[in-house]
DNA sequence: CAAACCCATGCAAACGGTTGCACGACGGGT
DNA sequence: ACCCGTCGTGCAACCGTTTGCATGGGTTTG
């Protein structure tokens, strides 16, 4: 009924071993036969079988890709550039959701391989490391993004989280703002750690005091930023800018920021982490710090395809398992845009006055 | 090596074909053999081989989603919940994106055709209905979101675009304003054509007249947006509302609006089309027509999953197809937010002095 | 009591490629 | 002229399930 490799091979008067090694591109076909084969193939318009494929050679084209969830802005340029790239290279792509917990994680992954994938791309969980290695043992190409767990053996590829974050604090400080709030992530989490002690650091820098009431960090919610923010405006603590250091956490502070009729930048200076769509929308369009998710992004693929290049070449050899274990770290770059500004008011009026006296 | 369906059936003690048919639910075994071979594979930890039972059976228990991008918000909710569904179905999800080009979305279904997927959700995109016919006289399920091809036989799920739009307009009109703007979508798109219309209705039945001034139609891309609102604000044709009917344009209306400095709603009501979550944000919160993407999506799915269904049962039968083409819609509903009020500058001025005149 | 039947099970043939191995032809070296 | 190596091709096994058909024991029916 339906066309087949034998169908193929029929039309070209060769075997069926030859006609799948020309369609492969396997170098033992003489460039007549292959020419044959390849016109009888499109003459019938022949598809191959990914799953006959797939069930010989164990080798199936399909990545998964493990996202936390969809909703979330800051994914969706990742799972775009991954997506293309990988379909440019004759993969594609399973994608699916986690909610973050841990065990529906383990069971999509184990489903994962049922299906075969060639590899999997892990998106924001650090969990099922133990399950990742036994992949990793069975051929499996496993790439940890933003989010890694130690005893991960896999390749974990990360923003600069502390650099970014200094970089942000740093250009609040310069602008002459030294009253910086600060809402962040949650200690537990490697990037929350590394984003505040960025945050101090650049601090200590411009010698400004470090000041607990201009700190709040929590998990990377919505709700947290809402609650945050209401609580930084409520404390009057004499804020000139904020940086708002969880990338989720900002869908919940822009509202309240705007909800409270805060005038930005002449009120308070604003840099967010990460640059989504929403933040050069906004009006005015919000200073950030670009933390490379198309990089990122580009540089998980690369990791992937080199590891299932390796895997088909050498096989799985402990010494390959050695050579992966290591940590990339993006690098991210501050993109000043309109919410940021010199702390205005208190100048405007003290300092002219200063000079003339 | 690893633990296949011989294994299990070694260990059960019964013939390979036993053992399948008690994993596979057969209603051929008696419950004891069932649970021996149900214990046996729970003990050895096995796991089916999806791409060998895919092969053999003609079902992959994959499902392809053809998107036009990922960027686009308006697609997240919907993929979302899509993908939630169809796990818990035990399918898992192909993603791809198509960048609303016909020949690349054509290649892609090829290449989902290849993988073996056992149905098709297509959002955004009327293109290509030859070959999703094809696919259906194949045996595979497919599913039209958003956007359908009249020539295509597939069920297709569309949110209520006319009657949304007059509602949108309707509110409007009842608040008082006469003045209303409309920003739309091409006429060649259905959804274009339908909310136009919904809208021309809504303004009849307040005895409100069409004014071509106050309307402009075009690409659904943010560029149009911004464009579309700086010619209108630069008309000065005494709008007091805006209609925003084009949910991609909505992101390009915005920012213009705010560098105009608009005061919404007192200066100029506002309503979109489309609940997102940056619409909900906004300050002030946004008055959208929701149409309904989970209730979308869901139906997509259960059509999907009956499709695939029938065709387990049924197999391909003509009389199948032809009940199969088929309009569904699903209902859209305001919501009424902050950006929405009575036009009050020029009433508080001259209704007044009417009544006192 | 035999014939007809049903149910649970096993056998073996698919499904559509891929791949290790064997084979024959041909060219070059001695 | 003979041997050997190389290259292109074919044969057949194999990947792990599913499934049509045959089998055999047990039950129902005439």
């Amino acid at each position: 009924m339906s066309v087949t490799l034998r169908t193929v091979a029929e039309r070209a008067n060769v075997s069926l071993s030859t006609a799948s090694r020309a369609l492969s591109g396997s170098p033992l076909i003489s460039e007549g036969t292959r020419a044959v084969v390849d016109q009888a193939a499109s003459d019938l318009g022949y598809r191959p079988n990914r799953a006959a494929s797939a069930l010989r050679s164990k080798r199936s084209h399909l990545i998964g890709l493990v996202l936390n969830n969809l909703v979330n802005q800051s994914f969706h340029t990742i799972a775009d550039v991954i997506q293309r790239r990988l379909r440019s290279e004759g993969y594609q792509l399973i994608l699916s959701t986690t909610d973050a917990d841990p065990r529906t994680e383990e069971s999509l992954l184990l489903t994962l391989a049922d299906h075969g994938v060639d590899g999997v791309i892990i998106i924001g969980s650090g969990q099922s490391a133990a399950t990742t290695n036994d992949f990793l043992h069975r051929g499996m190409a496993v790439v940890n993004v933003i989010r890694s767990s130690h005893d991960s053996l896999a390749p974990t590829v990360l923003a600069a989280d502390r650099d970014g974050a200094y970089e942000a604090t740093e250009h609040l400080a310069s602008l002459g703002h030294r009253r910086i709030g600060y809402i962040g992530g949650i200690e537990s989490a490697d990037s929350g750690r590394a984003r505040h002690s960025g945050y101090e650091d650049a601090l200590a820098r411009h010698g400004i005091p470090y000041d607990e009431s201009l700190v709040l960090r929590g998990p990377f919610t919505q709700d947290f930023g809402a609650l945050a923010a209401t609580e930084l405006l409520a404390r009057s603590t004499g804020m000139t800018a904020l940086f708002a250091a969880n990338h989720e956490a900002v869908f919940g502070i822009l509202p309240v920021l705007m909800q409270h009729g805060m005038r930005i930048p002449d009120q308070l200076s604003l840099v967010c982490f990460e640059d989504m769509p929403l933040l050069q929308m906004w009006h005015p369009a919000v200073t950030v710090i670009d933390n490379g998710a198309t990089q990122l992004a580009e540089l998980s693929v690369d990791l992937l395809l080199s590891q299932i290049r390796a895997i088909v070449s050498e096989g799985v050899t402990p010494e390959r398992l050695r050579r992966l274990t290591r940590t990339y770290r993006v690098g991210s770059q501050l993109v000043a845009r309109a919410s940021t500004a010199p702390p205005a008011p208190a100048f405007a009026v003290s300092s002219p006055r200063k000079a003339r006296s």
